[in-house]
DNA sequence: CTGAAGTAGATGCAATTGCATGTATGTGGG
DNA sequence: CCCACATACATGCAATTGCATCTACTTCAG
């Protein structure tokens, strides 16, 4: 055994070492950015967009706290907090889930819909700023092509 | 003005839009695999890691503080707790700086070393096992480059 | 020299997170 | 029916983060 193998053979070549790190510092990077511009516009945490987003795409705007989880990797004492914020902020309303007592729906109200609408006017741009606007239409689709093994 | 285009030119298309949520979501996934493999091994967070890496690839194993804040992206003054922290597990220390009064040197100590040799154990096979292994060698050196491009 | 402005780093306080655990309800085997 | 176990969500508490501000120096124009 060679002296520069010795531990085991389940090293990251540099490659993957260099996506990884890559990966880490780039989203670091235009998550910076694009929180500065949320700031810059006076908006809430940019965690609130995705809640907000999955509720509005959902039928008649609600979903289980469990669904919006999986769809937003949120951890469950997380959400449940985040949720907290959002109804007294007026953006979501729980209401009971009567086929199962332990359950609940979180429903998006008018307000958060509008805050939705409100924030992506900042979000979009910002998104094309510092994502669309360093990458070719080629690269943006190659880049999400490879992200999508890592799910 | 057509009517899909009233706001401004400004909204990402869908390459950019998916590329930035692969982005956000892969970068997630992969670190809560990567944390897990820490948690199961006992080891300290893994934020700690680029600090102690910072600091043995530094000549004498030592670096002022914003030297490590522009390596590692983090803030001020998180970097300055963290090394709180590090400093009370004996994995650095502060040495004065002579040359300005202001600054201080961060150096690491050999339980630092040995402290970051031993989280790589873990770090390295779990970089492989959650990123090289669902990418192929090009497709790894592709996802860094376009990566690099968000920097 | 000196005072104004800049830089390095620390810190009080509020908000958020992580972790462990709690409460309530559902489910399935015997 | 009943008990053990699973699921949905909440919560106490400690640790971490974000934000604003503070304390040293340093630097530099005048």
């Amino acid at each position: 055994m060679s002296d520069n193998e010795k531990n085991d053979g389940k090293r990251p070549g540099p490659e993957t070492t260099a996506a990884w790190v890559g990966l880490m510092r780039a989203r670091e990077r235009v998550l910076a950015r694009i929180e500065a511009d949320f700031k810059t516009a006076a908006l809430p945490p940019l965690g609130w967009y995705d809640v907000l987003w999955e509720l509005v795409q959902a039928e008649e705007g609600r979903l289980r706290p469990f669904e919006i989880e999986a769809r937003t990797l949120l951890a469950q004492y997380n959400l449940s907090r985040l949720i907290d914020r959002l109804v007294k902020e007026g953006l979501v309303r729980r209401e009971a889930f009567d086929a199962d007592g332990r359950g609940q729906w979180v429903v998006i109200t008018e307000a958060g819909r509008a805050m939705r609408e409100r924030m992506w006017l900042t979000y979009g741009p910002s998104i094309e700023a510092h994502v669309g606007a360093r990458l070719t239409e080629a690269e943006a689709r190659q880049l999400a092509a490879l992200l999508a093994k890592l799910k």
